[in-house]
RNA sequence: GUGACCGUAGUUCAAAGGUAGAGCCCCAGAUUGUGAUUCUGGUUGUUGCGGGUUCGAAUCCCGUCGGUCACCCCA
């Protein structure tokens, strides 16, 4: 037993688990970059003020904080917005507009761990600064879309959840309801899935409202409300409006928002969401900067993960990827150890050729050492035995072998690796 | 922050107050130039940590640290 634990809420990343965080990694980039994002990067520290300015005071108790060695008050990034929005305004003026920003690194925050939540957890983070058309919202929605289905989900196995804080403003002020309560009612309706009929109609009663009035905006607010049209007539364009529902209920917990606000959900496995975002037109002017439209969404690894391990679309991508990062193109044998030096002298032009060659540090039998190709998922293993200067390239999922000579090893490999592996051959 | 359950070999798990064990994995050999199977042998423990009860504790009690799950919260 080892002595020393993980600290409460960190993961350690064994080969397996690293190897399925770099695959959704991967795919988170290579999607973002396709919609033409360009990648950023924030410090994983602040100063902790960067985040009660956003967030209020209360906040701290979920923040990862403490002081430094000069007793100043800092803290780990529980997400990467503040950071974007210091940034962005910073030097809004070198980037031309609209900014279409990602990011992907890790952030924390200080709460029980449970299933989906850890203190430590990767983010994808997508963001549009500089522009207040629809259209903005509507490609983040479609990026993330295609992010779940790079990642091998099936239009059956999630949902986006749409919505828009103006329908409640507007619902607020037609029954003419303070403002200020504006947060109080948005949290009981973020609620409401959650908690009985009586607790949420006794919270209404007390802002001025009933909750058959509020139930009735629900059921009319349908696809058809105006405030929808945009976006719904962008991602129809692009044949991903059957991703989308339409859900008034979701209004994401915290106040900045100004605009459309969306979730992406699992639907068959009861996890909670697997990202969330939406327009913030008025963070930047909050943090003191110049005042930019923006929209955005962040995506967690941990829930995400669990859906990926529980979802059979996505096994293929999963193991595919497990494979990419085990995966030898090359075992070198050392069948015959006056030959090592020749058979390292080849290691190293191999591997100076783009191939990923290994090989066993001291003597071994061939037997052993072919059992380390095999485990290592070699695809050829070439034999260095007293024959050199010729040497023998085994095809170790066909098993056949033939004689090469060691000068030409590196141009026959390069042709025998662009092949298809087309796997053991039956007998 | 609150509560429930859990913590034994690298791993999965036995041992229900009386000598800490098994499967798998790993290592070596059978097998001196070819991957499998099989067989033989071998390593591994302060039972998470600390205290208490007891003649005697993996087992019961208290604390603590981790894990899992739920509440709170969810940027």
């Amino acid at each position: 037993m080892a002595s020393f634990q993980t600290v409460k809420g960190f993961r350690d990343f064994y080969p397996e688990d690293c190897a399925l965080r770099n695959h959704i990694f991967d795919v988170w980039r290579s999607v973002a970059r396709r919609y033409g994002f360009i990648e950023y990067e924030a410090p994983v520290v602040e100063s902790t003020d960067l985040y009660k300015k956003k967030s209020g005071d209360e906040i701290t108790g979920q923040l990862f904080c403490f002081k430094d060695k000069k007793g100043r008050d800092i803290s780990l990034r529980p997400e990467v917005t503040p950071s974007l929005a210091r940034m962005a305004t910073a030097r809004q003026r070198h980037y031309g507009k609209p900014m279409k920003w990602f990011q992907i690194g890790s952030c924390f925050r200080y709460e029980e761990p449970q299933k989906g939540r850890t203190r430590e957890f990767n983010q994808f983070n997508a963001d549009i600064i500089g522009d207040a058309s629809p259209a903005a919202d509507a490609e983040l929605v479609a990026l993330a879309i295609d992010v779940m289905l790079a990642l091998g989900m099936k239009k059956d196995d999630f949902v986006i959840r749409l919505s828009d804080r103006r329908l409640w403003s507007h619902f607020l002020e037609e029954q003419k309801i303070d403002a200020d309560k504006t947060a109080a009612f948005l949290q009981v309706i973020d609620k409401m899935e959650k908690v009985p009929e009586s607790v949420t109609a006794e919270k209404l009663e007390g802002i001025g409202l009933t909750l058959a009035q509020v139930r009735a905006f629900i059921d009319g607010a349908s696809e058809a409300h105006a405030v929808f049209a945009p976006l719904r007539e962008n991602l129809s364009a692009r044949g991903l409006w059957e991703y989308v529902k339409i859900d008034p209920g979701i209004v994401r917990g915290l106040a900045y928002y100004t605009g459309a606000v969306f979730e992406v959900f699992d639907l068959k496995h009861g996890l909670r969401a697997v990202a969330g975002g939406g327009r913030y037109d008025n963070l930047c002017g909050l943090l003191g900067g110049t005042e930019m439209p923006c929209t955005g969404f962040a995506m967690g690894d941990v829930v995400l993960g669990e859906m990926l391990k529980q979802t059979p679309g996505a096994q293929f991508a999963i193991t595919d990827g497990l494979l990419k990062a085990f995966a030898l193109d090359v075992y070198v044998v050392v069948a015959d150890e006056t030959a090592r030096s020749h058979a390292l002298a080849a290691v190293h032009e191999l591997r100076r050729a783009g191939i990923r060659a290994d090989y066993a540090f001291g003597a071994q039998k061939v037997g052993k050492q072919f059992q380390a190709a095999e485990e290592r998922k070699a695809r050829f293993a070439v034999i260095f035995g007293a024959e050199f200067p010729t040497v023998k390239v085994k095809n170790l999922t066909a098993r056949s072998e033939s004689p090469v000579s060691s000068a030409h090893l590196v141009t026959t490999l390069q042709q025998m690796l662009q092949a298809p592996d087309v796997g053991p051959l039956i007998a």
